[in-house]
DNA sequence: CCGCATCCATTTTGATACTG
DNA sequence: CAGTATCAAAATGGATGCGG
């Protein structure tokens, strides 16, 4: 058994981290500099207020942000990575890399499939 | 601008694959031999036989999985991976890596966070 | 054996209004 | 400014029964 046969299974390697639509967006968002809430919801674009406060209370709770609450008036709240948070970066950054690469690939293996009526090849017609 | 700069919400990255709960299993499944329908099932264990097919039907749409229909009796379904999806493999791993490398850190910061309540740290008391 | 269709439960996300 | 609370909508996952 290979250094990755154990684990395969989505709990095993999903109980670090099951990305939710928004968290790699977050943490890229923080990859340059400490940012406060609403830099963040600016610069995502288009998150609610509810999905950030989530995001952010998850990526803090697992350790891949810190949160600074400044008691001042107004509020002020900053984000920023953790180490740990800037492992996950890369790992972000990896897919993106993949996503950007690969993206015309993709549309052109959709497009395909769904001309066809995704029929799959026949490569056999003998009975057992 | 990086070259990362652009893409980063969802919609970019994930327009290649937004994965599924099992999509990365069964993509890890598929490393070493082509795999019929009931094998993948048994193998990924606990996955059912819609979400399955879901999954299925959705790599093999991007490009990412070849379906291989034998016309036998009874009929028998071989996926395997293409080399987009040895691509998406490589991500799989990298992040199947970081997630066993990670595992106690990230437990041992949710069982801080939960302890304390989630309460911040206060860094400052001026107002501005 | 493979997998579609249907129905249902759970989870995730978003819109809106309100508070310290 | 930075949230919380509530409600509604959508995506996802699973159980079951049927069909080629």
């Amino acid at each position: 058994m290979s250094a990755l046969s154990a684990g395969i299974r989505p709990e095993d390697e999903m109980l670090v981290v099951r990305p939710g639509k928004w968290t790699l967006t977050i943490v890229t968002l923080l990859r340059a500099e400490t940012l406060r809430f609403n830099e963040l919801k600016r610069q995502a674009g288009g998150i609610s207020q509810k999905t950030l406060t989530v995001t952010l209370r998850e990526l803090e709770r697992d350790g891949f942000v810190t949160r600074t609450m400044f008691a001042t008036i107004p509020p002020r709240v900053d984000y920023e990575l953790t180490d740990l948070g800037r492992e996950l970066l890369e790992l972000a950054d990896g897919w993106r890399v993949f996503a950007s690469r690969n993206r015309t690939r993709v549309e052109a293996a959709r497009e395909r499939f769904d001309m066809s009526g995704g029929e799959p090849a026949i490569r056999l017609i003998h009975a057992d």
